[in-house]
DNA sequence: TTCAGTGTTGGAAACGTTTCCAAGACTGAA
DNA sequence: TTCAGTCTTGGAAACGTTTCCAACACTGAA
């Protein structure tokens, strides 16, 4: 109804007292007589007066804003990251507003403008390339609390990451065990992704050092919709692998089904491996086999981190590298079964490598 | 390095002139020799001199801000939503602020709450309860700009929704037209959420129109992690259901492999039917039958809605009931065959109904 | 020379808070 | 009665903008 919501002034007016006083009264700061505050609190409600967060953050200079920057709420990794960060910051009386780079550095850095502008008091981010970020640059010499998520520190910024050069150590040994030695790596946007590279480089160290031949790099440019074909030319190209590890659950979902439209049997004539750990995982047959993450207790230590600075109080510890991750297997990775690509060939018995 | 962001006054004092000046210039309102506008833009330059979005706001009482509320972003549906509803922001240069409700109407009422007092310029959000909302009443008393998206219109608020029942109608003729008489209807957190709710209503009465058995509320509570168990004992205990339609694909996917550990086959024992359309549900074989909606133009449009009346355009039209969804058929959607719950019986020929 | 008109400029108020400070009203002890 | 101490109170400054308005300098025509 009323047009102007009530500020501290007509409280002050109608309780009969300075905007002093009612400031004082309504933060519980500061003395007052019984009488007073009985005025005031009474003003107050039948105003329905609340403070104007404005007024007060020019005054403090604090917003109690925190400004969240990831490349798309599409991979349900960063929809929990920023789900589980807004969940934490309003425990602490902070909101959130969110930005996305949608992978692009340039958006990345005009969202990390807009923020800083809008006065955030600390910033939780996922960049594209933590090595080489301006938005990074940009928030270190400005000096705001800030976590990276999902990166690897940068800048001499804390960060809550996966050990993704670990991680994907693990997958190649789970190729190896198999019996795999040609795969390939698969990933969707890869020169914008660091993580991607760190899981490609990883993977390629590890199956050199497991015997295995270098990976494959898959790499596919995003033209929206046609991902499946895409898919299943690549995979055509390459019937020579028979494992690949997917920078991602989803695309090696799509990977699955690409190329079981191509006839393939998974894992007897390809095997798959994704990286996340999403729930959809567990609902195809078979299970993919992946790397579990663990997203909401990224983005909560990362708003921690930044609070931790922002609040003076003592630092969360980072979880060690190795409890960022965990191997969880499937029945998308098997043994390879030779001679058996095009889905006919009889292969009656098949030694499985216990 | 500078701990103090610079201000106006330190552009003036370098630029020696007043700040209105610089004011004018920077914002390129009013007029400026072009001797002042060269200094005002070099001082500004040297001192990296942004404005305040905090004094800014105070002063123009506009914070350029959107609140956005959504149950979860676990829900695919809803994380494209607010990415959809944050780039449209963006567009216009507007920023959201993300509040999650988590199916609670205390934490919705609480986060309306907070958004007001961050004095947002406008509101979209999904509420639990559309017809009965605390948070809409007290928006709707502050008069504040607002659109509601996947909630009926209510409290007079303009609402990007789909016409949940009207496609629960078209699920019903689809389960009809396949031979189905006993069907379910599944859902998860059936008396927190409006739209299941919409949906079962529209299912039941097309189901009678149908002349077909009155469908079997098949509700879940939600204990995270034993869904599936959950859902393979109701399962197990309703073995006279030939059609299940879930509240969304999600569920519909759990149940589709809580069938299937039961021994069922899909869809000869049991066909499923979704809501929402996300993408997962093209990933599973057979693909899951279901009702498409667009997220990403509900939230765009919602967005649009809010501006509209925030920077008096035209309202922009809504879609028409009937363009909101629009059925996807998929193979876990067939005809019941009679005699093979249990998985082993011989089904030699098996008529299809074309 | 004068005057109106135009272009440029800066002081000051306003936006809604918090907080410093001084002043006034008490209290109780000397 | 006096004085120091305590409690209560409100004015005013400050936070960083925008914008109104008055003042000033300049131009060109009468």
């Amino acid at each position: 109804m009323r047009s102007r919501p009530p500020t501290i002034k007509d409280v002050a007016e109608q309780a009969g007292c300075g905007i002093a006083t009612v400031s004082r009264v309504l933060n519980g700061t500061g003395s007052a007589s019984a009488d007073t505050r009985r005025k005031v609190l009474s003003a107050a409600n039948a105003l329905g007066f609340e403070f104007s967060a404005l007024g007060r953050s020019l005054q403090s200079s604090s917003t109690k804003t925190l400004g969240c920057i990831v490349p798309s709420l599409a991979n349900p990794v960063f929809a929990e990251v920023v789900q589980a960060a807004q969940q934490e910051a309003h425990r602490e009386g902070y909101q959130l507003i969110l930005a996305c780079s949608e992978y692009d550095e340039v958006l990345e850095l005009q969202a990390a403008r807009t923020l800083i502008a809008k006065q955030v008091d600390g910033l939780v981010l996922t960049v594209n390339n933590a090595a080489d970020s301006e938005a990074l640059e940009l928030i270190r010499d400005r000096n705001l609390p800030c976590c990276l998520v999902y990166n690897r520190s940068s800048f001499g910024l804390p960060a809550w990451a996966v050990d993704n050069r670990a991680a994907a150590r693990e997958v190649a040994r789970a190729f190896h065990s198999q019996g795999h030695v040609q795969t390939g790596f698969l990933a969707l946007r890869f020169h914008r992704s660091d993580r991607s590279r760190e899981r490609y480089e990883g993977f390629a160290a590890a199956c050199r050092e497991f015997g295995m031949a270098d990976p494959l790099l898959l790499e596919i440019e995003e033209q929206d919709g046609t991902l499946l074909e895409l898919l299943g030319t690549l995979l055509a190209e390459h019937q020579a692998l028979t494992g690949i590890f997917a920078s991602n659950d989803f695309l090696a979902l799509a990977a699955m089904k690409a190329a079981r439209a191509l006839g393939k049997r998974i894992p007897d004539d390809l095997s798959l491996v994704g990286f996340d750990g999403i729930s959809t995982g567990l609902l195809v047959d078979p299970h993919l086999a992946t790397v579990e993450t663990d997203p909401r207790t990224m983005g909560q230590g990362a708003v921690n981190s930044v609070l931790a600075r922002l609040l003076d109080r003592p630092t969360p510890d980072l979880p060690s590298a190795a409890a960022t991750f965990s191997f969880r297997a499937g029945g998308s990775l098997g043994p390879p079964v030779p001679g058996k690509a095009d889905g006919r060939e009889a292969a009656t018995s098949l030694p499985s490598n216990e």
